[in-house]
DNA sequence: TGACATAATGCAAATCTTTGCGTCTGCAAT
DNA sequence: ATTGCAGACGCAAAGATTTGCATTATGTCA
């Protein structure tokens, strides 16, 4: 056994990151962890991804790749728009998003967990290219 | 083969439910179909639902349920708040969203394709119990 | 420290999903 | 009607993810 958890390695793996570009699929998780402990098995990447999401360490969130990615959290919010044609990733400042949460707070009294938004559409080149 | 596309069926088991609230996973929709189509090959609906989603006819989204769901686009955009906890799902009316997307559009030059948002959080019930 | 309870891990099998490739079907142009 | 093409499909294999169960760590309380 390993005296650190996979836990560990996976926030090291985001830590030398900028945190609004680091997407990373379970995939690549498990590929990147590999170097550094040959004999993990998959399961247990894929539970303490799972682990981590559910405690909010991480983010889920489908970026378009065909598979979910996991995102760190930081400190401030962030969200992306994605081009569904080139694929170009804009990253959204908290402060578009956050009036919307709070109106729907105050609405329907729930409490907001989401904390990373994914939205897609065309960005201004691909719809002039059509 | 078959003389209707498998597209028309997938169409087919939406059609009697409300729009709304039908969610259905791909596995859900393989064994739905299973018994007018034995012979059908789970990598067709696979397929075919790539298909719908990219045309637009269908939309995916992460529900919470551990697999995305698949849900029929109609003529009113619709979106969902879940609650982690219990699970309950709340539909939204477009109009909640809309001035967001449409703020976006603006300042962006992107023209939305996200049709169907699902927001997590904590329901007033829940977040009492706590 | 020692024993226990809880959480994390490994392993193997089951599931689910994707992919490559060859075939078949339906539509369109001739 | 025949030909040609593109899209849809089947099949099998590969790949990805989840799950059940046994085992191993880790933290804590006496």
């Amino acid at each position: 056994m390993r005296t650190s958890s996979v836990e560990q390695l996976i926030l090291d793996l985001f830590a030398g990151q900028p945190v609004e570009t680091a997407h990373f699929t379970a995939q690549e998780i498990y590929l990147q962890l590999k170097p550094q402990l040959p004999a993990v098995n998959p399961s247990t990447i894929y539970r303490a991804l799972e682990r981590m999401t559910r405690s909010g360490k991480i983010s889920i969130s489908d970026m378009g790749k065909g598979a979910a990615v996991f995102e760190i959290v930081g400190k401030e919010r962030h969200h992306h728009l994605v081009c569904e044609t080139c694929h170009q990733v804009i990253t959204l400042s908290d402060d578009t998003i956050r009036p919307l949460f709070d109106e729907l707070s105050r609405q329907f009294g729930f409490e907001m967990t989401t904390n990373h938004l994914v939205l897609f559409g065309h960005c201004p080149a691909c719809r002039r290219k059509k």
